[in-house]
DNA sequence: GTTGACCCTTACGTAAAGGTCAACTAAAAA
DNA sequence: TTTTTAGTTGACCTTTACGTAAGGGTCAAC
């Protein structure tokens, strides 16, 4: 068996996040690790939830946002309003992603024309340049 | 030829956005149009910045993200340092766009299974219900 | 018996991206 | 001529997502 827990620095190391921001995220019931006194244990789950975290903070969801989609995960199986409410909430989400996907793309093919209309350029303009 | 010229609530309206936001961006110096008067004229190109401007927020950029990248439109064909500086910012932008679209891609996929456990879970728990 | 490594809480500070409100101007409509 | 209407500036307000002290607890090591 691999480590169960974590301490508040460990994981701050793991994924170079500060230790304020690991307890701003309790703060906001993100994450609620078990304590030994005062101090944070954080189990493989809490770890996986900070996981969660990081990616949805990377593709652009507010603080409010993930913990919308983290209670969807726990909340599964409640009651029938609940449920069609979640479901309709994680499609509003999934359309907005593809949405998101459609303007990286729109927007990397701006950027790489760009550098190769540059490359271009340069070649043409400094063409003694060593080109790494 | 179509309309060349736009006043300031023709493009709130049309992108949704509001006055204040309009004059927000040109104070960050993201958008500078021509004055008639006072009065703020957009010409086509200032609506394509715009343009660039929503879907640059869309994907993340910040408003200082988007100052630069706007910058290297324009900039483009300057000294060679220069150049090669756009262009390794522009490379850097890239990655970080293609990091995002795994992000996405991972989220769509959980989001997705999480739709697909709960609707089974409806269909089981709940079958009596309309599946509109 | 103090030093150092970690841990804690409380609480004010801050940058980004606008919202909101007041007071003003200029042109157009009534 | 008065009143809308559309636009302007400037000032202060707000929220989000943390940063940054300030002050203190614990426990092993020297």
């Amino acid at each position: 068996m691999t480590k169960r827990t974590y301490s508040i620095s460990e994981l701050s190391e793991e994924f170079g996040i500060t230790l304020r921001t690991l307890r701003y995220y309790e703060d906001e019931a993100l994450i609620a690790p078990k304590r030994e006194g005062q101090a944070r244990i954080y189990s493989t789950s809490d770890r996986a939830r900070l996981i969660w975290i990081l990616r949805g903070k990377r593709v652009g969801f507010s603080i409010t946002d993930i913990r919308e989609v983290l209670n969807m995960h726990y909340g599964k199986g409640g009651k029938e309003e609940q449920c069609r409410v979640t479901i309709s909430a994680c499609n509003k989400r999934i359309k907005n992603l593809e949405q998101q996907k459609k303007d990286i793309d729109e927007t990397l093919e701006e950027l790489s024309s760009l550098v190769d209309t540059m490359t271009i350029f340069m070649a043409e303009n400094y063409p003694a340049a060593n080109s790494i």
